[in-house]
DNA sequence: CGTGACACCAAAATACAACG
DNA sequence: CGTTGTATTTTGGTGTCACG
């Protein structure tokens, strides 16, 4: 990376006791422990060697934490000053085995009844029906019905046996696409084709007998399916009354689309319109507004206070925006926190849970090197233009990677 | 009867051409 | 040459049907 980790302005507690530091490590889905430390460690470094003791872990391993701006998901621990003044929750990432994953589903219901102690954490992770979690690298299959994980474990017995693949009657395609519908749109109510075809890897790869011998990938009709599947599953969401994916309904039976004008979500926009958390209505959510636009009222308004309460009155924020469209102007009066840096970002990352800023300069850094041939293959006044400023990119190298 | 599959249509995304 | 308008492709919604 060149150019990421620009000035982190981490207001950290001053008045922090310098007694004892909790952590909640997370060392994998089934073991989290709680472990107390004389005092935050100053640096990464003290804290994995801390880690690596009291937990007993021989193999080397890179820390994440629950970044606040970003919904609590989990970021790469550079910085110390990132975790809070008295107690964290950090996640090891082991570096040797990245594949083995256990075949359990986790949910925040896992979470919640990890530790008897308080949590900060999930005191709105756990209701808001807002999207946190980014589209996994290796997507775990679900839990089937008894019925279906019996089946597929006698089909994956005689296909270790005799290679021969599962005919899938009906009712139990039925119960693994459900299932499946059901944990992608956890992340994405509109997956795409590479989304699709990851999980319809996933469910090869942890059930062979399903794969298809005559595809090229071994799970095209499956990618096929998952694709029906997710739209007939839509429309079953939208007459259940799921604000979300109702938006996206005509008036009435016709192809009258343009309803009211409203626009369709954008394809990554994950958050488009996430319905009201349960337990929560409009006007709880506008006094957190109320609170908010207070908060900026103050000289130095708190980064933690307002990161929290803006997650919380985000599907109230949506409506408003998605569904009356109010000018800027109306929009900078209620939500003035809004255009602040930091909540541009974590507001960014609410509505697609993508990190702007990190995934922007990593695709810079990724498609810079081919940037750089395609210049100089150009010819003519404008090649020598371009000639002109990759050659000072070129003398300048150093610099730009000492610099931010 | 419910559901996977698919046809059909409008909107969104993208590729392309015409223009000043 | 960049901008802008247009054509083409892709995506997602609704309706329908066959099948177990």
């Amino acid at each position: 990376m060149i150019l990421c980790g620009m000035g982190t302005n981490v207001i950290f507690n001053l008045s922090r006791t310098m007694g004892s530091y909790k952590l909640r490590i997370i060392i994998n889905e089934g073991d989290i422990r709680k472990v107390s430390l004389d005092g935050k460690p100053e640096t990464v470094e003290e804290l994995k060697i801390k880690i690596k003791e009291k937990c007993n872990l021989q193999d080397d391993f890179n820390l994440m934490y629950e970044d606040p701006d970003f919904g609590y998901c989990l970021c790469n621990l550079d910085d110390i000053e990132d975790l809070p003044a008295t107690k964290a929750t950090v996640k090891v990432i082991s570096m040797v085995t990245l594949t083995l994953v256990p075949a359990s589903t986790t949910s925040i219901s896992d979470v919640s009844n990890v530790s008897d102690d308080t949590e900060i954490l999930s005191t709105y992770s756990s209701s808001s029906s807002t999207r946190q979690e980014q589209w996994p690298e290796f997507f775990e299959i679900p839990n089937f019905s008894v019925d279906v994980e019996f089946r597929l474990r006698q089909a994956n017995l005689q296909f270790l046996r005799d290679q021969t693949y599962l005919n899938v009657p009906r009712d139990m395609k039925h119960g693994i696409l459900e299932k499946l519908a059901e944990a992608i749109y956890k992340f994405d109510g509109y997956p795409n084709a590479e989304r699709i075809h990851s999980v319809a890897l996933a469910l090869i790869s942890k059930n062979p007998c399903l794969r298809e011998p005559g595809s090229p990938d071994g799970c095209s009709g499956w990618k096929n399916s998952l694709t029906y599947k997710m739209g007939n599953y839509r429309t079953k969401l939208r007459k259940a009354g799921c604000a979300e994916v109702a938006i996206n309904r005509g008036e009435k039976g016709t192809p009258e689309m343009a309803s009211k004008g409203l626009k369709r979500p954008k394809r990554f926009e994950v958050n488009y319109l996430p319905d009201l958390p349960d337990g929560q209505n409009e006007d709880r959510l506008e006094v957190e507004r109320k609170l908010l636009v207070e908060e900026m009222k103050k000289r130095n308004p708190s980064g933690t206070f307002i990161a929290s309460k803006m997650d919380q009155t985000f599907p109230l924020r949506r409506r408003e925006i998605v569904e009356a469209e109010p000018p800027v102007k109306t929009l900078k009066e209620r939500w003035p926190a809004l255009f602040t840096e930091r909540q541009v970002f974590a507001e960014f990352n609410r509505i697609a849970t993508t990190n702007l800023e990190n995934d922007f300069f990593g695709a810079v850094d990724r498609y810079t090197p081919h940037f750089v041939t395609i210049f100089k293959s150009k010819k003519g006044s404008v090649g020598e233009k371009l000639a002109e400023i990759v050659q000072q990119i070129d003398s300048r190298k150093p610099d730009v990677t000492a610099k931010t």
